[in-house]
RNA sequence: GCGGCGUUGGUGAAGUGGUUAACACGCUGGUUUGUGGCACCAGUAUGCAUGAGUUCGAUCCUCAUACGCCGCC
């Protein structure tokens, strides 16, 4: 079976809803935070660790598992899921936004018919279309798939994002073409930066192809201000099908999820909590917290009293400050784990805030806690 | 006791008779939003063993003292 949206609960305040998706892996609510596991892992994660977090669907990157280790092997392999081990739903980006960070020229490289670019790996010359990226996405047998869309940058010009807006629909409606795979979903994606004809045309075109869900794109990149960000959300939710799951493409940080939520957006992805863990930080209710800092030194308690993950449950902050120190690899294990089963935990709460009609005080408390100075 | 060499920040060290004493590590903080994983950015010696002298001016030259290493007695 494909995906299948269904909306439970409609906010009485604001756009936020709370739903759930079935998938071929199960049912599951939303809002929903995706983990991400760009080359078929969640950073230092084992798929157990993942489930323990309470995670649904996981990311996983079509421009990354092309490269390496292939389609072909992962088809071999017996698919994504066999691959990696994971019995839950997989939705695989495109490759668009990586594709597009590589390109070094925009006019020359960036065609109709698809993009020129060179791998990071090896510097080698690649040509991504929309049909290759379906073909892809189809062969490794993700549940998900996202349609080939260029992602620029928040500071591209308003010409140059509409004739990009076009472009996205007509490689959006040449991947539907292709796709094959009778059990996998696929979504459009609405581009069009922080402009409101350009989100409107964007997303109106990309719903008349008909999709299985709809992504907000083009957003969190190039140093784009947060009201962008919300604008860009503003100007797409309107002209999307009540019926089908939104996804709001690589947010993010805690409150642009509830930001996200209260404009009407179901699922988010991120690789946020995995990168700063990496860096030894952690989400907390009161703020990120650095575990570098010399203040931790001799702190013997959680990273929060209250979470329920398995870090916080048997580590102290001293310990991670410790591990996080001489870079041993269990401490960057060990705040992924948390700063997931936050970023899920949030989503949790979300869900209950909506179905008490009670988002906007959650979202001031949160605020209040989280930006407060009273740590 | 005599002779030689050395003494620069938390560490390893570069360096010059003349505005802000290199670099690295460490340390302190920050950044990170569809991931080119363990990165990037910023700050970190009012002082160059101590004292005296030469000089317009000394961390850099001279002398003494202390300490360290090496050799000799």
């Amino acid at each position: 079976m494909k995906i299948k949206y269904t909306l439970l609960k409609q906010e009485e305040n604001t756009k936020a809803r709370y739903g759930k998706i079935e998938t071929n892996y199960g049912t599951f609510e939303t809002p929903m935070f995706m983990p991400v596991g760009t080359k078929a892992t969640v950073k230092g994660l084992s798929v157990e660790e993942v489930k323990d977090a309470n995670a649904g669907i996981i990311l996983a990157n079509t421009y990354h598992l092309w490269l390496r280790p292939g389609a072909d092997l992962i088809e071999k392999a017996g698919g994504l899921h066999k691959f990696m081990n994971y019995d839950g739903p997989i939705l695989t980006d495109s490759g668009g936004f990586q594709v597009f960070s590589l390109v070094k020229n925009k006019k020359k490289d960036i065609t109709e018919e698809g993009v020129h670019f060179k791998s990071h790996i090896d510097g080698s010359k690649l040509f991504l279309t929309p049909e290759l990226s379906i073909q892809i996405q189809n062969k490794v047998d993700s549940d998900i798939a996202m349609s080939f869309d260029e992602c620029p940058p928040a500071s591209a010009s308003y010409e140059y994002l509409k004739n990009s807006v076009l472009r996205t629909i007509r490689w959006a409606k040449r991947g539907k073409d292709v796709h094959s795979n009778e059990r996998q979903a696929l979504f459009g994606i609405v581009q069009g930066g922080a402009y409101q004809d350009l989100r409107k045309l964007s997303a109106t075109e990309t719903v008349k192809l008909d999709f299985d869900g709809y992504s907000i794109g083009g957003v969190a990149n190039d140093n784009e201000s947060k009201e962008d960000m919300y604008k860009a959300i503003d100007y797409s939710v309107p002209y999307l099908p009540e019926d089908k799951v939104r996804y709001l493409m690589g947010v993010g940080e805690p409150i642009d999820i509830i930001e996200g939520v209260i404009r009407g957006v179901d699922i988010f992805d991120c690789v946020l909590p995995t990168r700063i863990a990496r860096h030894g930080v952690a989400f907390t209710r009161y703020g990120k917290i650095n575990l570098n800092n010399a203040k931790f030194k001799e702190d013997f308690t959680p990273l929060e009293d209250d979470c329920d993950c398995y870090t916080c449950k048997s580590y102290t902050k001293a310990y991670i400050r410790h591990l996080i120190r001489n870079n041993e690899m269990l401490g960057a294990r060990l705040l992924s784990i948390h700063n997931i089963r936050f970023l899920i935990r949030l989503t949790e709460e979300l869900r209950e805030a909506i179905k008490e009609n009670k988002i906007l005080e959650y979202k001031a408390k949160f605020i209040e806690d989280y930006y407060g100075k009273n740590k």
